[in-house]
DNA sequence: ATGAGTGCAAATAGTTTGCAAGCTG
DNA sequence: CAGCTTGCAAACTATTTGCACTCAT
């Protein structure tokens, strides 16, 4: 719990830090994503807002702002749905993830290409990589 | 051409195997996907056809056959859209792409988490494991 | 001849955009 | 008080589904 509201903490100063004003809709979506343990669509995110406290569209224009600021990471699921977590900000607890593709629960996977392919696009003249990378399958309970 | 002809036989060699029918609509839509140099999305895939082979649905329709049979690899863009792109059936060849974010120009990359992605994901006790991997940047001439 | 495959129309999911009003710094 | 941010309505893109008809095997 302190662990929650401490990750919210930091994620509002990188709010700050960009620029970005803090309003209650946003520490609310910030919240949710702090108290989630799978990565989260938007809607699901707006779902597990309590009591209505901001509009989908909110939902939507605020992770794409905190996506672009590096203050959340986004993922894709298997059918194209977007899907966002919390980073750090500043790189650090960069890691990805395996989704069970029947009840959605979720594992953090500490395997990551970033910097392999760095190279790769470099040498390819390519500049401002980004990449998306998610893994599914069907976990032991589903199975 | 020979090389492409070649790629289009041994998919439909593919079809015939996993008993799925051949006709002329899926035969165009993978000679499109042969020609293709980089991942196309179903609607791409389907203006590409020559003088409307097929309806835009068949072409949803067999992609999503093709990925299940293996014939075809899935991928996803940045925004969700779900691209495809010849597969060798048996593993043989899997791959993922650097697309650039203006052009779409993509760059074929051989780097892969697939294996170490299967220790993990059976460590959790996960089966039936694929993952999504695409990269995104952008490519020096548009830079 | 039987059921896989197709076309057309319509529904759905996810996401984006325009604009006027509200609130943060 | 300037302009970033939000809400509401509406548009839009990508994809899926239902159903009757067709064609490969």
């Amino acid at each position: 719990m302190g662990d929650i509201s401490e990750k919210v903490e930091s994620a509002i100063k990188l709010l700050r830090k960009e620029g970005l004003r803090i309003t209650e809709q946003r520490k609310a979506i910030l919240n949710v994503l702090a108290h989630a343990d799978t990565p989260l669509s938007a809607e699901e995110n707006h779902v597990n807002l309590t009591t209505e406290q901001c509009d989908l569209v909110t939902v939507y224009r605020c992770l794409e702002q905190f996506v672009k600021k590096g203050i959340v990471e986004m993922g894709v699921r298997e059918n194209g749905t977007k899907v966002y977590w919390l980073g750090h900000g500043d790189g650090t607890g960069h890691h990805h993830h395996l989704t069970c593709r029947k009840c959605g629960r979720a594992e953090r996977v500490d395997l990551c290409v970033g910097s392999e392919l760095e190279k790769i696009a470099h040498g390819y003249g390519y500049t401002k990589i980004t990449h998306v990378m998610e893994a599914f399958g069907l976990c032991p309970i589903c199975r």
